[in-house]
DNA sequence: CGGGCGTACTGTACCGGTACAGCACATCGA
DNA sequence: TCGATGTGCTGTACCGGTACAGTACGCCCG
């Protein structure tokens, strides 16, 4: 049995293949009679609709929209911060009825998908800011939206106010006494980099770059220099491991920033296996409140963000640049008013837990 | 600046278009010399490779494959259990270079993305037996899996021994010497359905109602008729609630078995609340072994299943259902040998942590 | 020296739709 | 009665690739 087209019921009715095509995508242009006829003829020869790769070639529409991801896919829908936000995209996709694809940066193999998948448009979330991955939707001139990366003119971005909530966090340490704090944060695929070379620098993901840089502007601010640990991934163990290091060492902490809530609590594991309170020998701030954070007995002290309100303000800012590409082709030669990129920065706010405590004396 | 196809870049070289193709698709068919001179060109003039949208429609595949979820594509980023699966999945995929596609059962708004989403298969995962998405699906014929699903004999299957394991949950309560039991299972779609009708218990998701089957099976062989509530939602609070009409009635059980983890943890929130221990007044038994339930002080009595591994079998009876796809498309006339279509049922395993005892005296 | 063969490239016919201009015919107002 | 307007359907030309069957030509071998 040959596969069923458009031509295959056109002929059976007796009408033109442009008339079927009509009967299912442009129902006003033809007769509610004829088009129940070719319906129902679609129907006996068992057709299911326009098929969707030579629709998306001719009207040039995917019927979905892409999310970059990290190399490791796995992540996330292992981290809450990420499934959050991803949730809060399809939630504010589903009404409309694209699909959400999951691109990632992975790139063994033939088929890279951010090149060779179609998709109207994407959101960049969590990936190294010199991905291949992006690159290859940057030059197929994908409509793009920029989450947690650092900013583009050209492109629109949402981002959150990590260096002021950085800042809190560090702030809230110190008012409370603290003088030897440490610092946990995130290796780079593996390997510790630190701000001071900035080409090393402009491989930290922006979100990590902008915490480390609100805390040391205020703990230099109070001449205090922190010790600085990288959790080789983000996971568990990582986390925990790289605690041990800061915790174990000669001069150890009375209070640690962490840059998640995962790693902090590794931190705060790493001090009860050292036989160490929390927050009495030591303080523990986190940073996201993903859902870790208030399980935590007791509730982890962390700076907030709207991971949801992200997601949805994510597809909807996707959205809007998918229609304004779709209208820059429309308008083609006439003056095409540089309809303003939006730049988001949600704010961030500091929880006060039960992990955070004046010093011991 | 018109569009760079093949065409152009043919143009500038001075070759056929079909040569242009082959330098990005099939290398090996011209000289590297040319191959060379004829990407420089590509280069050049910011050509990005191949469009996706003409080469699925030209050799008839997309690079991506659908999963079905449920028609809230939140929930499935919100539930462990559903993204252990899901990132079982792309992890098995990711090296192969094709893209996952995110499909909701939603039918709001035009657009219904697994009729109009081009992809190259599907696993058809957290949906309604009667779901229309499904529907959809199975007349493009697309190659298909099902996991948690009522299993077809046409199409490759994988399901979790729930039955079983809800025996084991039971026995396990039985032989502690509870006798007064409550189940607490979800509502389909909002509304309580019980397995008497067939009509009704065939909108009952596979999972679900194998685990009552199991469970009334072992209790009744005992003599013993359960209690059994319905959580509105697969949520905390429904849970809660739910929990407190179990709880909360004349004949208070003295052990509940739930339908999941998410569920047994409401179920320990409504004990407390209502002053009761656990395991000391009631005994409490989960499903899954989700995260939750290992988190959860004391640990949770639940039923183990593998979810990775579902998620990766998952992902590789896909990848093979769609070579066979090919395989018969290409042998045509050839009698086709009725390649064996497997139907995986995997363990499930009793897990015995702190929520269970015997019954207060 | 002629036939056979491999290599490198080309021509044509699709893949399955959609956009848009056109065309026939009926209806309407003046 | 005639042009104007509108409705309903058709024809053609794409969308941007790929498959496959050539064709041209150099080379080896008997």
């Amino acid at each position: 049995m040959a596969r069923v087209t458009l031509q295959t019921i056109a002929d059976r009715v007796g009408v033109s293949r442009m008339t079927v095509s009509n009967a299912f995508s442009r129902p006003d242009q033809l007769s509610s009679d004829l088009r129940d006829q070719i319906l129902a003829a679609a129907q006996e020869l068992g057709y299911v609709g326009p098929d969707p790769a030579a629709r998306a070639l001719a009207r040039g529409t995917a019927g979905a929209v892409g999310v970059l991801l990290t190399d490791s896919l796995r992540y996330a829908f292992t981290d809450e911060v990420a499934t959050g936000f991803l949730g809060a995209i399809v939630d504010e996709l589903a009404p409309s009825g694209v699909a959400l694809t999951l691109l990632t940066s992975d790139e063994r193999g033939e088929a890279v998908p951010a090149r060779d998948v179609a998709v109207d448009g994407a959101v960049v979330y969590s990936c190294l800011p010199q991905s291949n991955a992006r690159d290859w939707l940057l030059r197929r001139h994908l409509p793009l939206v920029y989450v947690d990366q650092d900013p583009d003119p050209e492109i629109p971005s949402i981002n959150v106010d990590d260096r002021g909530g950085a800042r809190l966090a560090a702030t809230h340490l110190v008012e409370l006494g603290h003088r030897r704090i440490g610092v946990l944060t995130l290796a780079v695929a593996g390997t510790r980099v630190s701000l001071d070379d900035d080409a090393e620098s402009a491989a930290v993901p922006h979100p990590q770059r902008e915490r480390l840089l609100g805390t040391l502007e205020v703990l230099r601010g109070h001449g205090i220099e922190p010790a600085i640990e990288h959790a080789e991934r983000h996971g568990d163990e990582e986390a925990q491991a790289a605690a041990h290091l800061l915790l174990a060492g000669p001069e150890r902490p009375t209070g640690v920033l962490c840059f998640s809530d995962v790693l902090a609590l590794g931190v705060i594991r790493a001090a009860h296996e050292l036989g160490l309170e929390v927050p009495g020998d030591v303080s523990v701030v986190g940073f996201d409140d993903s859902p870790v954070a208030a399980r935590n007995e007791p509730g982890i002290t962390t700076v907030r963000q709207d991971v949801a309100a992200k997601g949805r303000l994510a597809a909807v800012e996707l959205t809007a640049a998918i229609e304004r590409a779709r209208e820059a082709d429309a308008a083609d030669a006439s003056a095409p008013p540089p309809a303003e990129i939006a730049h988001h920065v949600l704010p961030t706010e500091l929880v006060i837990r039960g992990t955070t405590a004046p010093p011991p004396i």
